[in-house]
DNA sequence: CTGTTAGCGCGTTCAG
DNA sequence: CTGAACGCGCTAACAG
């Protein structure tokens, strides 16, 4: 392999002028310049990060910790943090945690074994141990940032839409509609976005004087399967909704053929909305109603305010909001 | 930040003592390995990776090129492979490539660079710059393998099914169910897999005794968007096929919206075959007949072998194929 | 089994 | 603007 002297050797010059000339050109002559150059390149030298990495004493890489990379909703994102990582030589390191404890721990250890400047979380818990009860940041915590969901104790910095307006806009809408009777099918319990979105279905039946009932109230995972059960769950109830606000478009999906599966007519005899634009909401049958996240848009957004901080930056805020919007296509139908 | 050197003097022994007692217990004794483990908690210490890589010239990470990450088909292939890497103390980076030549070249640079011991290629071009015709390996490049796709001049090692055998059995099927007018709409022209499945398409319809219809071929590009113009594309012409397969489910699904939208019942006017097996499958009205692929253990199995080969062996095959699997649901009806 | 020693390849002083 | 020299933290010989 050669290295940094073999070019030095080559070009007559330093192994420090090497160095400078690759990485502050501007601090060295042009000529001096030139000959390295021409010496890199015949000797077909590249620099080795490994090294760099060791003596700069970071290795420009951002671990995203994701829940569950085959969840097509975070791929956008994941996108979106690639895009501006590679743009500014940052790599990413991806993690995909399946919500178990132990690899969230990893996690927080790759970035204290310096294998990474900082950590994105797509997820809703921290990497790091911590006194239950804390209420801020830890100094000693590495750069550290959440997208979509956000802590509900902890400021820690997060990008994300604002989940309660979103979802009482779905909800205002199918009462415009004329429904009455809308069922909510949640995600995770401990999710704070979950409860966000719950707090907007609430929200907005109160604006209409009418109250939450717990019998359209069903639970799920945010998973196809999960909505489908979800769904079959509340059709067995004594009283049936009229549509149904499902947290997320997978969960949206399965509640769908649960209702074709009861011979129900979409979206005459059931208005479905779901949560997050996925591509698939399209070619659904009937097409899905549904709120557009910015997902992209979230992906780049963090992944900037991670490489702010890097650069020394402190983060004013600790939320930033992105706008959402109400998609309506098919699945919704006027009572 | 706490070094190894701190340890040492924290515990009386020597650094190398200390960088043993850690990497290879069984080289120390006992209650040395007690004095140093009790230093090292006490302090603190968490080994900096950064050094040790730079040391071993090695990085203990994985380079996985993906085509498009918001694909989900790759999902569970990255979630086999990282899986596997995990386990085994070995790091992803993921690259989504986007088809984008110079990320994929910024792959192969990854690797020289050192910062990543070896690449996974789950699309079709290969990373690094060769003489057009060449038809062996370079031994220069770096340790390299792909799955899925797999390379149709360079015997590059790869982990993926029998796309021939399997298109065979689907439209063997089809035609079990009477279907004689059967169309294939295929993925990119340039993909050695779809160019299989071609074939595998092919070779069923000469089994009876039917030939290939051109008007019955359409192009997608695997997007849901490229399925629907397809299958719109398909029901245009004058005679229209009775039995669709698509070299994908994101096409199939999108051509299963393309008939709904010309009012045509499924499966019983028109009879549609995916591959791939996504989860949406089983969420569509009707649930579609695809062909399983083996997605995680096609990422264990390419893992694995990155494994062995980073461990010095020589891989001895050049192609492992993993087995598929026809999955019949309600897309197909017989004529 | 343990300690001493020599770098790995690079960035960065500090003189010149 | 350039060069000599040091050291980052760690592992791997080698010697004891």
């Amino acid at each position: 392999m050669v290295n940094i002297k073999d070019v030095a050797k080559l070009a007559n010059v330093s192994i420090a002028t090497v160095s400078r000339a690759l990485a502050q050109p501007e601090k060295v002559s042009g000529k001096t310049r030139e000959k390295v150059m021409r010496a890199v390149q015949s000797s077909g030298y590249v620099v080795n990060t490994l090294a760099q990495n060791f003596r700069r004493r970071r290795s420009n890489t951002v671990v995203v910790m994701v829940p569950d990379i085959a969840n097509p909703f975070f791929a956008n994102i994941i996108q979106g943090i690639e895009r501006v990582a590679s743009s500014h030589k940052y790599r990413v390191l991806l993690s995909d945690t399946q919500g178990n404890e132990e690899n969230e721990r990893a996690c927080g250890e790759i970035v204290t074994q310096k294998q990474a400047d900082g950590i994105i979380c797509l997820g809703r818990n921290i990497p790091f141990a911590y006194r239950k009860g804390r209420k801020s940041i830890d100094p000693a915590w590495p750069p550290f940032l959440m997208a979509c969901e956000y802590h509900g104790e902890i400021p820690v910095p997060s990008v994300c839409i604002d989940n309660v307006a979103a979802a009482a806009e779905v909800v205002t809408y199918l009462l415009a509609l004329g429904h009455r009777k809308i069922a909510y099918i949640n995600g995770p319990k401990d999710s704070v976005l979950c409860q966000d979105r719950f707090q907007g279905y609430s929200n907005a039946l109160h604006g209409s004087n009418i109250r939450v009932n717990k019998h359209w109230l069903a639970q799920g995972e945010f998973t196809l399967a999960s909505g489908y059960e979800a769904m079959k769950n509340l059709l067995g109830r004594k009283q049936r909704p009229t549509a149904v606000f499902c947290a997320n478009d997978e969960m949206a999906i399965g509640a769908m053929q649960a209702c074709r599966d009861e011979d129900l007519v979409l979206p005459g005899e059931m208005s479905i909305v779901g949560f997050d634009d996925l591509v698939f909401g399209e070619y659904t049958s009937p097409r899905l109603t549904t709120i557009h996240q910015p997902r992209n848009e979230i992906g780049e957004c963090v992944m900037t305010l991670m490489l702010e901080i890097l650069a020394g930056e402190k983060p004013k805020i600790s939320r930033i909001f992105l706008p959402h919007k109400l998609v309506i296509r098919e699945s919704t139908a006027s009572l």
